[in-house]
DNA sequence: AATGAATGAGAGTTCATTCAT
DNA sequence: TATGAATGAACTCTCATTCAT
């Protein structure tokens, strides 16, 4: 399993590199370091190991986000506001690796739709939760979910990854929860931060 | 400039088939019925006349979404409902060419970064005049503009392209209306619409 | 016929820019400032335009050389001198042109066969006539001659092309009239040039 | 290693045929039936095979010539006839193979230099002893063993190539003799040789 | 499990040349 | 005479994949 372990490694650098397209298994194996015929010993496809290595970024993506939401107390704006940090923080910390989880939506497009609804899923429960809580005001949660993971992903996008820059602005990201606040329902939390601001 | 004319075309089609990396200049030249060495003499390289369908592919785009967004009065939440359903429409008419210009943020990045500014450029004069006349809560209008277009990028792709339907069901769109109207800060709107629904 | 000569102008250019296999038509027709089709109107092919090219450049040396040769006393030696060094000369001013000649005894050998003859012819005549005033010992003129064409030639090849030199040491110069004198049987001149340098 | 063989023998074949430029790899892997992919296990680029054929060539010439250079007396200018004699009949076996020989001074000069440079080395030492010893009257070994290479080169060039003989005639290579005798600075030898020839 | 030589289809691209205008 | 769009064959090179060892 050594080798499976070595060319998975190798596989993420490569596709960071170069994207899934200009990626080759003859550069994964020269950069693992085994033998071309090794690859197909533990993979079926340049596809393959290309889905399956999006399966263990989406994972860490997650669990880093959970960890970050997970830290705090009840209020549901403090949660998303720990969410979008701890997503924007792995996107900078590795924009390659973000650019090859968003390319996997046109690559791989089954495997992003799970990973999307599997997200979505923990998603809408946490936000009706808080909608009983009378902690977000009533819509419908799918909408919701699939509206805060779109602003949060154009968002790392636009100003981490086509920015080289090392973190979201602090000012765009204040700004950035003054809507989320919003979409929450909690105008008065925008409105107040940014009268404020 | 027939030839070229029919070379567009047909790499339009071809790239809708296909994908950048899948379409190869042979098929687009034969679906264009001429021969190998005229495609050169018309563009340099199957990455311009990409760059170059993606450019009027989006101009196509903001002409639709204009259109629709110009045909009412003077309500930004009117306005940003026509918007979005305009550019929902396109994306469910062509949803093979939405994908091709959402592809276009890894092939053609810097492409697609210039044609964001200039949607955001417009979106952001928009929303500035709406928040004068306090038809919009005051925030950033940038952060705002990124996120209101985020929004209807995932959920055109979430709802058209990979449930391969010709339109956003009306009630995901109404509910999504609902989250734009508490985005640009009018929660009543939203509120409202929801219990009422 | 301004055409003509603006096509054989820029195809020297590109010939000594690229040699013959890499240059194109359609580069020497950019740097003419003509139409593609032009070309054909004053020229059957490539390998056409070359040739004459090449006899034209040909013709030049040729003129260098025996104004060079001309210029002086009834001494062989010192005629061989003077062409030799008109012979670097020209090649140390358009070492490029020298190079597009000497390829084209691979390109055009039929064009070449027949410029070597014409030197040889000239050159056998000189050397009949040395050898009956005593001044060059008498041996085949014709391989005489072979043989010191080529001692120029390599010579040149040597220490102007390959070391991108403007013009030959004068101390290989004056070995090089060491070897020339004994080709000539004037052992003496050589033997004493040597002793004395 | 088999394949690697083979593939140099093909491109031999193909390169005496057609010279570098006119060589196909198409043409080298049909020649040696082994598929197009094949030849890029084995070799970077056409200028690579054909640096590598240049190169065994070059040794096989050498080779040739020193074998037949050591086979005498140690008199010089018998060590000379018996160079040349050996240099001609390896030109007149195989003239395809000195053409590209000769081709590669201008496909591949770096490689032609250090060719050169190491006969050129070989050859000094010997005409430095000669001299030592009285044999070869003295002079700068260096122009003069490049003088005496290209004597060789045009003779067979003029010869067997252009020619298409598959020898030098004798009466020409006595006659050649007679001017390398010259070289040496051994007029007598040369005069004689002609008044009774 | 690991190797690595061999495969062959197909990619993008160049180019000398033609021909209707 | 000059044009320049169109041609199509040929080229070098890459690549995912196979298979005997």
């Amino acid at each position: 399993m050594r080798t499976r372990r070595r060319l998975l490694d190798a596989a993420e650098e490569v596709f960071s590199e170069s994207g899934f397209h200009d990626a080759s298994i003859t550069r994964i194996v020269e950069r693992a370091g085994v033998a071309q015929g090794t690859f197909y010993v533990h993979f079926r496809s340049k596809q393959e190991i290309f889905e399956q290595l999006v399966g263990d970024l989406n994972s860490r993506l997650r669990e880093a986000m959970s960890k970050g939401a997970a830290a705090g107390s009840g209020d549901r704006l403090d949660a998303e506001r720990r969410g979008f940090a701890a997503f924007f923080e792995f996107a900078a910390e590795h924009p390659a690796l973000y650019r090859v989880i968003r390319e996997a939506e046109f690559v791989a497009p089954l495997a992003m739709h799970r990973h999307y609804e599997k997200i979505v899923e923990g998603y809408v429960r946490g936000l009706e939760a808080a909608m009983a809580a009378d902690d977000v005001a009533p819509c419908d949660p799918t909408v919701l979910a699939w509206a805060l993971i779109a602003v949060g992903q154009l968002v790392g996008m636009r100003w981490i990854v086509w920015d080289h820059r090392d973190a979201i602005p602090s000012g765009i990201f204040d700004e950035c929860m003054v809507v989320v606040a919003r979409m929450l329902g909690r105008a008065s939390d925008g409105a107040a931060r940014t009268s404020s601001g």
